[in-house]
DNA sequence: TGCGACCTAGTTTTT
DNA sequence: CTAGGTCGCA
C-alpha cells in the first residue's frame, strides 16, 4: 500500500520529512490531520518503534479519531502510538515520577495517587485561600485570582516574580493568594490543569534521569493545532523532543481562538526562530469548501493585521453564494434557520448530520432548540461537561478523589457530610482550624480529634464512624477495579441510599440513574483499560472533555458554539447571532481582541462544505432586555457581490 | 441543618 | 430572563 495515495506535494512534503523540525502552516480544510495520520502511518511503516512516536492533539476524541484511522491504513501497530493530549500526557508521567520533584520551600511534596482539580475545584480552592488571607472574596476577586494564578504558572512565575509583575497594576495583593494556593494545593496533594503542564516541565528540568528516559523514547515528536498551544507546552514539546530533535508542528494562526485561555500564536512565530533550521511546509490548497465560501472567508480574515501572510485556494466548484439573512428578532431567526434546515431535509441532498448551527455564546442556543423541538426536528448540543457537573455525580467522584488521596480537602469538604452524618459547618470549621493549627491535614484533624478529650462525645463518634469508613474505602480502592469500587463505594457510603430514600429509584429518579450511569462509565473505562485503578478513572475523569464523549449522532442537527465547532464541518452551516455586540462581542475593546472575534468568525466559516448562511436578528432580548443590534462589522469586510442578502420577518414585526 | 426567598451577574473554555 | 449563590429564618 502506498501510503502517499491521494496527497498532494505539500502533503507528502510533511509526511517525508520526517527529520529535523518541521513547521507545517496548514490553512482551514487543507487536510493536516491527513497528513499527521499518513506520517504517523509511514513512520510506523518505516518500521519505527510506535513506543518511540508521540503525538500531542487538543483533545481525547481527536487522539481517538487519529488513531482508529492509522490503524486502519498499518494495523494494530499504531495502537502503542503514544497519541493523547499535553494533559493526559503529563498525568501519565506525573503519576510514575511525582515523587521525584523537589519539593518548594515552605510546601509539601507532592506524592503518587495525587487528584486533579478541576476549574470548579480551584475556584473553591481560590476562595478558601481569599477567604483566610482576609480579603475580599465576591466573585470578581475569584475571577481576578484565578486568572493571575493560571497566568503566573503559564509563564512559569513564582509568587514573588509575579507580584513585581502586578505591582505595576496595583494588584499585588493576588501575590499571597498565589502563594497561598501553591502552599494548599501542595497540601492538599493537588494538581490543576496548569500544574500538571508546570510541574512535569519542572520535574523535566530538574531530573535528568527523568528527562533522558522520555528524551531517548521520543524519536518523533508531533503537535497538532499547535497555534493554541500555550508557553509551558511550547516549552515541554522542546524539552521532550530535545535529544533526537524531530519535532514536527502543525497550525494555522488564522484559526487561534484560545488567546483567552493563554494560547500564543508567537509560538508560531517563535519556532522558526528557534529551530532556524526548520522546514517551512505550506499547505493551502483547500478541500473543503465551494470557492464562494472560500473566497468568502479569505476576504474576511485579510483584514486581520496580526497574522501571516497566505491565501488558499480551492478546486472545488463555484458554489451558491454565501447568504445573509437579517431576521426580525430571534424567535424569527430561529424559524428561519429551522424553515432552511427543513427545506433541505425535503430536498433529500443533506442528511440532518451534516447541518450544523453555530453561535457565539450558549445562551443564544435556546431560541433555536425551541424551534427545533417545536418543529420536532432532532438535535444534538454539544455543551460543556453536563454530566460530570451534575452534583450528585461530583459527590461520587469526590468519595473516589478521597479514599485515592485522603489530603484531597476540597473534595473531602464536600462529602464529609453528604449524606448527612451530623458533621456540621460548625464541626467542619473546627476540624480546619485544629488542621491549620496543628499544620495536617483535614483528614488527619479527622482521626486525631476522633480521639481528643477536648471535642464532645457524640462528635467524637461521629467522627470516628466516618473515619474508619474512609479508611475501609482506601483499602478498597486498590482492591477492586473501577466499576466494582464505585459501586461498592456508593453503598458503603450510604450515598445511593440516602437519593433514592426520598425520590425513590428508578426512571424517575434522574439523581440515582445519573449516578448508576457513573457505574456504567467505570465499566466501559476498565474494559479499555484493563489492569487501570481507581486513580487512573479519576484521573480519566478529570481529563474528559464532554466533546469527548458525545457520541457520532447519525441523523441530527448539531448545536455548537464557534469555540467548538472547531476542528469540525458541516455540508450546510448557520451561523446566527451575525451581529455587533455578540460577533464581535460587546466585551472586546482591544485590536488583538477584534482580530480574535474575526478569526472566530472565520473559523465557523470555514467548517461549511457547500453552503453557509449567515444571520442576525434586527431585535434581540437580552438579559430580558431588548437589544437593537446593529449588523456586523464584519459582514461589511466581505465582499458585497459574494453575499446574497435577504431577510426574514415571520411572525416577529 | 435545611429550605426557601432574595439578589446578582451574565463570552468563549480543547484540559 | 434565569440560574446559581447567599443569607436568614424555622
Amino acid at each position: 500500500m502506498n501510503l502517499l495515495n491521494g496527497l498532494n506535494s505539500g502533503q507528502e512534503d510533511a509526511v517525508l520529512q520526517t527529520d529535523g523540525p518541521v513547521l507545517v502552516l496548514a490553512g482551514a480544510g487543507s487536510g493536516k490531520t491527513r497528513a499527521i495520520i499518513h506520517r504517523v502511518a509511514y513512520l510506523l511503516d518505516g518500521g519505527i518503534n510506535p513506543r518511540r512516536i508521540l503525538a500531542v492533539t487538543f483533545t481525547n476524541k481527536a487522539a481517538e479519531e487519529m488513531r482508529g484511522r492509522a490503524i486502519k491504513m498499518v494495523g494494530d501497530v499504531a495502537e502503542k502510538v503514544l497519541l493523547c493530549t499535553f494533559h493526559s500526557l503529563c498525568a501519565r508521567i506525573l503519576r510514575v515520577h511525582i515523587e521525584k520533584l523537589k519539593p518548594m520551600s515552605g510546601r509539601q511534596p507532592y506524592k503518587m495517587g495525587f487528584s486533579i482539580y478541576d476549574d470548579s475545584d480551584k475556584k473553591r480552592l481560590c476562595l478558601s485561600c481569599l477567604k483566610d488571607l482576609g480579603q475580599p472574596h465576591n466573585a470578581d476577586s475569584v475571577k481576578a485570582a484565578r486568572k493571575w494564578i493560571s497566568y503566573a504558572k503559564i509563564e512559569g512565575l513564582e509568587p514573588e516574580n509575579l507580584e513585581a509583575h502586578l505591582e505595576r497594576r496595583g494588584e499585588s495583593r493576588f501575590a499571597r493568594v498565589y502563594e497561598l494556593y501553591l502552599e494548599r494545593a501542595a497540601a492538599c496533594n493537588a494538581l490543576d490543569f496548569d500544574d500538571l503542564l508546570a510541574l512535569t516541565l519542572r520535574l523535566l528540568d530538574e531530573n535528568e534521569e527523568v528527562l533522558s528516559i522520555y528524551q531517548d523514547r521520543f524519536e518523533y515528536c508531533m503537535v497538532d493545532e499547535f497555534q493554541d498551544t500555550n508557553r509551558t507546552q511550547y516549552e515541554l514539546i522542546k524539552t521532550l523532543s530535545g535529544k533526537h530533535k524531530n519535532l514536527f508542528v502543525v497550525g494555522d494562526d488564522d484559526q487561534s481562538i484560545y488567546s483567552f485561555r493563554g494560547a500564543n500564536i508567537r509560538n508560531i512565530l517563535d519556532f522558526e526562530k528557534d529551530f532556524p533550521d526548520a522546514v517551512v511546509i505550506h499547505l493551502d490548497q483547500n478541500y473543503r469548501s465551494t470557492e464562494n465560501i472560500l473566497s468568502a472567508a479569505s476576504a474576511l480574515i485579510e483584514k486581520n493585521r496580526g497574522r501571516m501572510e497566505k491565501r488558499l485556494f480551492t478546486e472545488n466548484t463555484q458554489g451558491e453564494q454565501v447568504v445573509f439573512c437579517t431576521c426580525a428578532d430571534e424567535r424569527a431567526e430561529a424559524e428561519f434557520v429551522c424553515s432552511e434546515i427543513q427545506d433541505i431535509q425535503n430536498g433529500c441532498d443533506s442528511e440532518l448530520g451534516s447541518i450544523g448551527v453555530f453561535y457565539r455564546t450558549n445562551a443564544q442556543s435556546r431560541a433555536i432548540e425551541d424551534e427545533l423541538l417545536k418543529r420536532q426536528i432532532p438535535y444534538t448540543m454539544v455543551r460543556g461537561h453536563r454530566f460530570y457537573e451534575r452534583k450528585e455525580v461530583k459527590d461520587v467522584i469526590a468519595y473516589l478523589k478521597v479514599a485515592v488521596n485522603p489530603d484531597d480537602e476540597i473534595a473531602l469538604e464536600r462529602i464529609i457530610n453528604t449524606p448527612p452524618r451530623g458533621i456540621g459547618k460548625t464541626s467542619i470549621d473546627l476540624l480546619k482550624k485544629h488542621a491549620r493549627g496543628s499544620g495536617i491535614s483535614l483528614f488527619g484533624a479527622v482521626s486525631e480529634l476522633m480521639n481528643a478529650e477536648s471535642v464532645r462525645p457524640a462528635l467524637r463518634k461521629k467522627l470516628g464512624t466516618f473515619c474508619s469508613l474512609m479508611q475501609a474505602l482506601r483499602a478498597a480502592s486498590t482492591a477492586m477495579g473501577p466499576p466494582k469500587f464505585v459501586e461498592h463505594l456508593i453503598n458503603e457510603t450510604g450515598y445511593f441510599h440516602y437519593l433514592i430514600e426520598d425520590e425513590g429509584e428508578g426512571e424517575q429518579n434522574p439523581r440515582a440513574e445519573n449516578v448508576k450511569e457513573l457505574v456504567t462509565v467505570a465499566r466501559g473505562f476498565a474494559e479499555r483499560n484493563p489492569n487501570s485503578s481507581a486513580l487512573d478513572f479519576t484521573h480519566h475523569i478529570a481529563l474528559l472533555s464532554d466533546v469527548d464523549q458525545l457520541k457520532e449522532q447519525e441523523d441530527t442537527v448539531s448545536l455548537l458554539t464557534l469555540h467548538s465547532a472547531k476542528g469540525l464541518e458541516f455540508d450546510v452551516v448557520f451561523l446566527v447571532g451575525v451581529e455587533a455586540g455578540l460577533l464581535p462581542h460587546y466585551s472586546v475593546s482591544t485590536r488583538e481582541q477584534l482580530e480574535e472575534e474575526r478569526r472566530l468568525l472565520y473559523v465557523g466559516m470555514t467548517r461549511a462544505k457547500k453552503m453557509l448562511i449567515l444571520t442576525r436578528a434586527w431585535r434581540r432580548s437580552i438579559f430580558g432586555r431588548t437589544a437593537m443590534n446593529p449588523g456586523s462589522p464584519f459582514i461589511q469586510e466581505i465582499p458585497a457581490v459574494m453575499l446574497k442578502t435577504t431577510a426574514f420577518y415571520g411572525d416577529g414585526i
